[in-house]
Formats: structure tokens, C-alpha cells, sequence
DNA sequence: GCAAAAGTGTTACAGATACACCCATGC
DNA sequence: GCATGGGTGTATCTGTAACACTTTTGC
């Protein structure tokens, strides 16, 4: 390690935040406020600090600029093309988040300072940077991750029904399952439990609700 | 993207190259010869330029450190803890890198400024600053590529035995596995061929000799 | 001819797939 | 009572695991 450190490269944290609402799969975006790609769509985070770690970072960024305060966290990929930000050289450290939207809906601060918007990851905006190129790799680590169903936790860790999780599987893999199949899969793999009660109040038969069997049931997981 | 950025932070790239030699999984360090952990082994890389990405960084100080030229190479983590340089600041991206101990012989450049040695991954020296964690780290990653066959052309493009390449796949898994099925399942993946030749001169029944069929095969490659 | 290592085929089991009817609720 | 969506069981297939003897070479 005998050559010259270089001092003149910023590093910033970038987040691909994804939950399920409404049977969709979405990420959060903000909306980018001034030039360059102003008003484009872009990947929340932040430039790193002194005294922090590039997981402290994107944690104060999701906090302060989302307001959500606990969830899936694992580290994605860097991004050092040259030219990816047109004013300076800045690294990006990707990384790959999970939340449940109950939880978001009950422990979210509005925060008008940004402008935020949960994205279906089939509709994504235009987007500023290279955020796009980032995101859709992110899409592919998700898609690998809930091939695992233990997974799913970070997504619906109480009351949900098989048919709303096996939706979310369909969606993300572009197939059709058999229900019979999923049901005998996913009750298999033991991580699930009924929880007694039933989905009323919607059309056709209630279905049971389930929730995933707690053993450090989430708050801020790293790999 | 409005607070300040911070320019006191460098950053170095580092390797976790392997190989196999006599049947034994293997990964280069190198020995560090100056204080902080003077003597103690380390992971090749080097910190990053302002005209380069990470993947230039990695690839230039396998070159000029060891001779490699030609390798596949894939990013493996980001080790960004205050302290883990006990001089400055400085954040570290991992990479994870396979080579054939054949190319290397025939390609590698004898640079006498650096002392490397190839270690079997089951004897690993006492290692400098975190690196023993990275490494870690980066031997799972290699347990996981390689339960995919396909990886294993990177380590033994061609004129490889059944036999040999069992016994790697037992090695880095800890397991014994039956000599028949492995061979059908390795046969069945369509993704080698027998070259015609036998693997003669030592003890026993000649092996059969074979190659990875080849389309893309190798270079430098980036997932 | 004997020691060493490679090559080969069949049966059993488990996990995945295919498939159709009945049940509980809202209107 | 009918439309809507949820819940259930069985038969087949496919890939994996278990298992022992024969073949080719060096010495």
C-alpha cells in the first residue's frame, strides 16, 4: 500500500427501499429539487461523514429525509464510472432495503423538506444519474432475496394472507403458481403461523391471516 | 443531495484472488513490509485514482503487484468501520477473484518488490488490519459461486479430471460426496466435454481428461 | 498379481408439479 | 342463490441420494 491516497473523490450512500402496498411491489423515490437533473427522480442517501460508517449514513439518510426509522438493510454494489455525476468525481455505495408499510404508516414523519413518492418497480419515472442503472440491479438482488421465503418478514411480518404473499411472488417472478403448490411450500418451510383470524370485510371467502414466526423479528439487520 | 461532502476519506480497493493448486483451494497475500503491521499478511489492492474506477483500481494492482493479467473478478462488500485503518480514515471495497493456476504459471510476471504467497484457505497466516474479516467474508461468497458448476471454468478451464474437481467441491463444503452421482450431475449440466485425453503417469487408473465447452471463456469479466 | 485410483448402473426417496372440486362470505 | 375469492388432497414426475463391483494403470 505504497501509492498515493486520493482525496479528491466524495462517496455517497444511495437506498433502494422496497415494500409491498396494495398488492404492488414499489420503491421510494425523491424528487430532485435543484440542477442538475432537476426535477428528475432519484435514489435516496447521502454523502458519507468523518464519523461515520457507510451503514450510518444511509440509516441518518433514510431517518431524516423518510422518516423510517427501522428496517432491512444490506449492502448492494458500488458505482465509480468517471462521469456518473456530471458536476464532480463521487463513488456511490448501493444499498438494498426492505420495509413493511404498516409500520411505515405508523412510524413515518411527514417531512415537507422533500418531495418522496413510493414507485411500483413496473413504473419507474425517469430518473437523475445513473439511479436507474443502480435501481434495476437492486431490483435483481430483491428478486433473488424472496426466492427465500424468510425474506418475506421484512415485507409482512403480521397479518397477511397467503394469497396476498403469493401475489407478491407471482409479481416479481412473472409466473403463475398453483395456489395448492404455494400453500404446501410456504407452510412447510415452518416460518409461518396462523394467527386465528380472518381477512373479513372483502368480497368472497375470508381468508387466514398469518404471521411470520417471531425470533428477531426485523429492526435494522445487516448481513 | 444537500449536505456537505467530505473529502478526508480515502479509499483503497482490495482482492481476495483464489486459485487451485495440488488439489487445494488457495488465496494470494501478500506480506506488508512496512508499520502498521509490518511482517503480518494482507490482501493485495490499492487506493483508488482519480482517473479510475474500482474496477481499474483492482485490476491495475493485481497487474503490477502480481503479474495477473487476465481473471474474473466481481465485487464482494464495502468495510467502512472508523477505525480499521489505525492510521487515517479509509474505506475499503472488496473484491473476489478467481485464476487457473496454469495461466498463472505460464503469465505471471516474477515481481521481486512484493513477497505474495498462495495460501490454502484452511491455514490462513495472521493477517493485518480487518482483513482476516474481509476474507472471511469473501471465502462464503466463494462457497455460494461455486455451488453454481459454471464458476468453476475460471479455475479449471481445461484439462481437468472428474476426480480433481470433486475433491474441490468437497474441500470448500466440508462433505464427502458419491463419486456417481457427482459425475452425473456435473455431466448432466451440459457445461463440459471430454477432450479425448487421459491424465496418465500417475498412480491408479488413468482419469479421464476435460474442458469447460467454450463460449465466453474467461478474460477479465465483470458480473 | 497386487495396490491404487477411475469408471459405471439401478433402486429408493423427496421435493416439485399438475390438476378440480368444495367452502365461506357479500350482495 | 349467485358471484367472488379461499381452502383442500392425490397422482405423477424429476432430480437427488444411496449403494458395490469392475477396469486400467504402475510397480
Amino acid at each position: 500500500m505504497n501509492s498515493q491516497r486520493n482525496c479528491d473523490i466524495a462517496i455517497e450512500t444511495l437506498i433502494s427501499m422496497f415494500t409491498v402496498e396494495d398488492g404492488e411491489i414499489k420503491v421510494l423515490l425523491m424528487r430532485k429539487k435543484t440542477e442538475p437533473y432537476k426535477g428528475y427522480w432519484i435514489l435516496p442517501g447521502d454523502f458519507i461523514k468523518n464519523d461515520e460508517t457507510l451503514e450510518d449514513t444511509i440509516i441518518d439518510a433514510v431517518y431524516d429525509k423518510l422518516g423510517i426509522a427501522s428496517m432491512y438493510l444490506e449492502q448492494a454494489g458500488s458505482y465509480s464510472a468517471i462521469d456518473r455525476n456530471p458536476e464532480s468525481r463521487v463513488i456511490a455505495f448501493s444499498f438494498f432495503g426492505l420495509v413493511d408499510i404498516v409500520s411505515i404508516k405508523l412510524k413515518r414523519v411527514e417531512n415537507s423538506e422533500y418531495e418522496t413518492n413510493w414507485f411500483s418497480i413496473d413504473s419507474i419515472p425517469k430518473m437523475g444519474y445513473d439511479h436507474d442503472i443502480i435501481l434495476n440491479k437492486t431490483i435483481d438482488i430483491l428478486k433473488n432475496k424472496l426466492n427465500d421465503y424468510s425474506f418475506l418478514k421484512y415485507l409482512f411480518p403480521s397479518d397477511f394472507t397467503l394469497p396476498e404473499i403469493q401475489n407478491v411472488y407471482e409479481q416479481l417472478n412473472r409466473v403463475k403458481v398453483d395456489r395448492r403448490n404455494f400453500r404446501k411450500k410456504i407452510l412447510n418451510s415452518e416460518l409461518i403461523e396462523s394467527t386465528g383470524d380472518k381477512n373479513e370485510g372483502f368480497m368472497g371467502r375470508p381468508a387466514n391471516l398469518y404471521r411470520f414466526k417471531s425470533e428477531s423479528n426485523s429492526v435494522s439487520t445487516f448481513s
